[in-house]
DNA sequence: AACATTTGCAACCGCTTCCAT
DNA sequence: TATGGAAGCGGTTGCAAATGT
C-alpha cells in the first residue's frame, strides 16, 4: 500500500508553466502569501497544477531576488568547498548563496561545476595522487563506519576529509581527551576545556573541538547518542546523515593532533554516564592533520574522490555486505 | 540542409522529516 | 506515543536549444 498521491493527478495541468500561470501564482502569493498551505493554495489561486508544483515554480523561479545566470568565481569556491564538507546538501549550500536555489546549484554542479572540477587538475598533481584502492587497507578499522569510500589514500596514508571550518564560535564544552593526547586505549580527565563550534552551518559536519591552551583540534563525527527508538537503534548524525548505532553512546569520531601531526579514526564510546570511554578501532593516520585542511588542492581531491565514489556506485546507494549500506560516498554500520 | 548528439534546465517523483492531533 | 498529512529535499527525467557531423 503506496501512500496516497498529493493530489489527482488526472485533474492536474503538468509540464511547463505559461506566463498566465505564473501570474496568477505570483499575484496570489503576493497578495495573500502562501497560507502555510501549499496543497489547498492552486485551488485558491484559481490554478490546475498540484500544489507542490506550485511550490517549486514559486521557490525556483518566482520569488522575488533570484538570481539567474552564470556563477561567480566566489559561488564556484563556497559551492566546491561546501559539496567537499557535506556533500549533496544542496539546500544547506543554497542558503549560502542568496538568490540561487538548491534545484540552480544541483544543476549548475551535475552539468558544469563537477566536469570543471574534474579537468581542472593538473596533470602532475593528478600523477600524484594514488588511485583509491576498492576497499580499505586491512589496518583500516574493520568496523568503522568511516571507511572505503570516504577514505582517501594518497601513497601509504589514509585520510579522511576533515571539515574547513573557522575557530571562531567556541562555545566552551567537555569532551574526553582520551586518545586524543595519547595513542593508548586508556582513559584520562575529561576536565580539558574544549571547545565545540557552533557555527550552525557546522552542525551537520564533524564537530570541532579547539583546546585553546595547548592549541590543539579534535573533530568529532557525531554527536553522543541518545537512544530512544523501540528495537534498540539509536540514531545520530554524521556529516548530515543519519547513522544507526546497535550500541549507546558510540560514536564515530576523528581525531586531529596538530603537535603530533597525526590523526585517529575509528569508533568509541564517550557515554560517562555508562562507564566512560572506551575506544575501539582506532586507526592512526599519518597524513599531517593540516594538510588536511582549507587547501584547494585538498577539496579537489575529495571532490574527485567523492564524484568518482559516487559514479562508481549505484545511484549513489549500494550494498556493501551485511548491514552495511554506501549512501552518497560513506558507508555505515548499523 | 538535415540529422544526430550533447547540453542545460525546468519540472516531476518519491522518500524523509516535521508537526499537529 | 502513535499516526497521518504536508513540506522539504535530492535524484531523475523530459524536452528544447545548441552544437557537431
Amino acid at each position: 500500500m503506496g501512500r496516497a498521491p498529493c493530489c489527482d493527478k488526472a485533474n492536474v495541468k503538468r509540464g511547463p508553466w505559461s506566463p498566465e500561470e505564473d501570474s496568477k501564482l505570483k499575484e496570489y502569493i503576493e497578495k495573500h502569501g502562501t497560507g502555510g498551505n501549499w496543497i489547498a493554495l492552486p485551488q485558491k489561486a484559481g490554478l490546475k497544477r498540484c500544489g507542490k508544483s506550485c511550490r517549486l515554480r514559486w521557490l525556483n523561479y518566482l520569488r522575488p531576488n533570484i538570481k539567474h545566470g552564470e556563477f561567480s568565481d566566489e559561488e564556484d569556491r563556497i559551492i566546491c568547498s561546501l559539496y567537499a564538507n557535506i556533500g549533496s546538501r544542496w539546500s544547506i549550500i543554497a542558503a549560502q548563496l542568496p538568490g540561487r536555489t538548491d534545484n540552480d546549484i544541483k544543476n549548475y554542479w551535475n552539468t558544469k561545476l563537477k566536469r570543471k572540477l574534474m579537468g581542472l587538475l593538473p596533470a602532475s598533481h593528478q600523477r600524484s595522487i594514488a588511485p583509491y584502492p576498492q576497499t580499505p587497507p586491512s589496518s583500516f578499522p574493520s568496523h568503522s563506519s568511516l571507511s572505503s569510500s570516504i577514505y582517501c589514500s594518497n601513497n601509504s596514508h589514509y585520510y579522511i576529509p576533515a571539515p574547513t571550518v573557522s575557530l571562531a564560535c567556541l562555545e566552551p564544552m567537555a569532551v574526553p581527551s582520551s586518545n586524543y593526547t595519547n595513542t593508548s586505549s586508556t582513559t584520562s580527565s575529561t576536565s580539558l576545556p574544549f571547545y565545540q563550534n557552533q557555527d550552525p552551518l557546522v552542525s551537520v559536519s564533524p564537530i570541532q573541538y579547539y583546546h585553546p591552551t595547548t592549541d590543539t583540534s579534535m573533530f568529532v563525527f557525531g554527536s553522543e547518542a541518545s537512544c530512544s527508538s523501540s528495537d534498540g537503534s539509536c540514531s545520530q548524525v554524521s556529516l548530515g546523515r543519519e547513522i544507526k548505532q546497535e550500541e549507546m553512546g558510540f560514536q564515530n569520531f576523528m581525531f586531529g593532533d596538530q603537535h603530533m601531526n597525526k590523526f585517529m579514526v575509528g569508533q568509541g564510546n564517550i557515554n560517562h554516564d555508562h562507564g566512560g570511554e572506551e575506544y575501539v578501532n582506532q586507526y592512526w593516520g599519518e597524513k599531517p592533520f593540516f594538510e588536511m585542511q582549507t587547501a584547494l588542492d585538498y577539496d579537489l581531491e575529495v571532490i574527485k574522490n567523492l564524484i568518482s565514489s559516487n559514479s562508481s556506485s549505484n545511484n549513489g546507494y549500494s550494498s556493501i555486505g551485511e548491514n552495511k549500506t554506501v549512501e552518497k560516498g560513506l558507508y555505515y554500520n548499523y
